[in-house]
DNA sequence: ATAAACCCTGACATTAATGTTAGGGTCAAG
DNA sequence: CTTGACCCTAACATTAATGTCAGGGTTTAT
């Protein structure tokens, strides 16, 4: 299929399909007319693509596995579990450091309504 | 004092201070040789904006009440009570998000180390 | 044979605060 | 009067995936 239909079938743009393969993640044949031919099996893979991404890995990082994991189970990939361990960790720490910011947030706003209140009072 | 003596008291870089001033926080005043002149008052400003700016606030945003509450409590600014309402829904909502991408980064390595604890006990 | 709907490459835009560099004034101390 | 430490503006770079546009081929259907 071309890479209309494929990006009509997953979803994703044209254009993300090209840098897809830029990024090496997908690398459909040529034709004579220099028109990108994917085989059925691309839509799973932009599927899987998407599946990744949507974790928070960067092209770079899916690029480091999607070979093997298209093949066989993650289970069996070895470079997955310490990309996953980093990812978890960079979450984790995200999470904290979002945390702390909310927390402070709410002190402040506490603190006017707080003060607010307490102006009215006074008046 | 100049840039210079602001950055080393602030610990923020002169290149930041320039910027500031570009987005409407910093208003030095030009010597007759082109040099920005800071008031002592200045120093405490600077803190303030980068206490804002901790908070995830943009400068645009700092800029619409950083006049208000470098006069006043902020309790009597009525710009920073709705910014920090939505900034509290962004920071919930990216939260979430991360809590979501964390719940299935962990699911996803409990998998894999189940499938491999399986894989050696069949070996 | 022409128009519509495809496809191609290449390149710039997006975001926001900050770093860095180039090219050039100013000033104080020696 | 020169050196070093300041200061200035302007501009490009950073990040990552995606949008968009320009300029130009190809294919398909009429």
């Amino acid at each position: 299929m071309r890479i209309g239909e494929l990006a009509a079938r997953t979803g994703v743009s044209v254009r993300s399909l090209r840098y897809y393969e830029q990024q090496g993640l997908l690398t459909p044949i040529r034709c004579e007319n220099g028109y990108r031919e994917y085989s059925a099996f691309a839509e799973e893979q932009v599927r899987t693509i998407q599946l990744y991404l949507n974790l928070g890995l960067s092209t770079e990082q899916i690029a480091g596995f999607l070979h093997c994991v298209l093949i066989n189970k993650e289970a069996f990939c070895q470079e997955v579990l310490p990309i996953y361990r980093q990812k978890l960790a960079e979450i984790e720490a995200q999470i904290n450091t979002l945390q702390s910011i909310k927390s402070n947030l709410q002190e402040r706003m506490q603190s006017i309504l707080d003060e607010r209140g307490n102006q009215e009072s006074e008046e």
